[in-house]
DNA sequence: AAGAGAATGTGAATGTTTTCACTAAAATAG
DNA sequence: CTATTTTAGTGAAAACATTCACATTCTCTT
């Protein structure tokens, strides 16, 4: 069983939060128990990859019966720290962070939206969703009385580096950035970069050399 | 110099599109030539992983300067196969679906939104922003006359399955998914995944395991 | 209760990706 | 014009990730 989980390579968590997906699916199906072959051939792995990942924090399967449903779950969960609810707020309140905002998937799994930040005069001072909304001039103060632990990033190109500073010297822990602006984790704040763009373009690119 | 493009390592492709968002960028500063090691730094990658990668798809540099930005922005849209316009339509128009309709970012780029789908009978027959909004059910027929490429899927859960088969049945190229559902390419459909939840839960076992 | 079958956990082998370190070419400075 | 600096391109080495293959343990059938 691996050690330095700070240090646990991307590919191993991303798939676990495949796993936990896949489990919630089969339990919803009134399931207790699954193999790591089934949880593989649902999502395009190999067994021996299920296995080995999930040896990394522990032994939970069982030999000849495969892995408790209930007990893999909870497991996988206190892995990825999903025991507790994350505090976010959202950065830009345009249709990208509208839709963001009212989707369901943040309310039924670990995530809270407790600010919005938005530039547009007329909108600081009003609510969005019952949620309230900031100058992002007040992000150092409003971070630190809400406990903003992830900001979602849903601002124009042209405002990214400007936030993005005020971010860092916020020290909010981490940033989930939906902009096209590639950022890079800095300081004490952890970046993810989300990219559409991206994505349709390794479409495009193994569509057109096939 | 790599050969079989179609089997290019999707690191690579993913790169790609990086440098070529920051060549953009770059060349709107006025420059007109990079070296690997700025390439690099600005995206967080080493100078020598920039240029292997490029090394994969020719010699387009030039020792002691760098390379010519516009030469290597058209290279790499020839690569990922951004020198046309490719058909999209849009599949489930929630919220999030509309606010990708409306993102400035696909229109600017190559891709083009030519049909809507969507399950409520009161929308079908509309347009929205100008774009024609059809029955699932006519998918095959509607797929084949607009000559659609890509499905960009915005659609709740309980519909994926049954809306994947039809994208599968009209031999659709590829889908870009947005659902909950993780979907495995199949028949001659390419698919690529985009799960914000996957990318939020990365963020917080890094910040639970630090 | 014994044997067959199922399935985990894991060291070793394999495969893939990244980095190193150097050669060679172009640019620049003296 | 020569020496120095910059920088691409690239085999070889290292690091990283995946798969193999098997010992082990549990379940189920008869």
């Amino acid at each position: 069983m691996r050690e330095k989980l700070g240090k646990m390579p991307l590919p191993i968590v991303e798939r676990l939060s495949v796993y936990l997906l896949t489990l919630l699916d089969i339990k919803s199906e009134g399931r207790v128990s699954v193999s790591s072959l089934e949880l593989a051939e649902r999502n395009g792995f190999s067994s021996a990859q299920v296995r080995k990942d999930l040896s990394c924090f522990g032994t939970f399967g069982k030999k000849g019966t495969g892995y408790d449903i209930d007990l893999l779950i909870e497991k996988i969960r206190g892995i990825l720290g999903l025991k507790r609810t994350w505090r976010l707020a959202l950065i830009g309140l345009g249709n990208l962070g509208k839709a963001l905002i009212t989707h369901k998937g943040f309310t039924t799994r670990a995530f809270e939206f407790v600010a919005i930040f938005e530039k547009k005069p007329s909108l600081v001072g009003k609510q969005y969703k019952g949620i309230q909304i900031y100058n992002i001039e007040n992000l150092d103060k409003i971070a630190k009385a809400k406990r903003i632990e992830i900001v979602v990033l849903t601002i124009p190109k042209e405002e990214v580096a400007g936030v993005y500073e005020k971010v860092i010297v916020a020290g909010i822990p981490a940033a989930l950035n939906f902009t096209p602006v590639r950022l890079l984790s800095k300081g004490n704040t952890l970046v993810k970069n989300v990219n559409f763009f991206q994505n349709l373009e390794t479409l495009t690119f193994y569509l057109s050399n096939f």
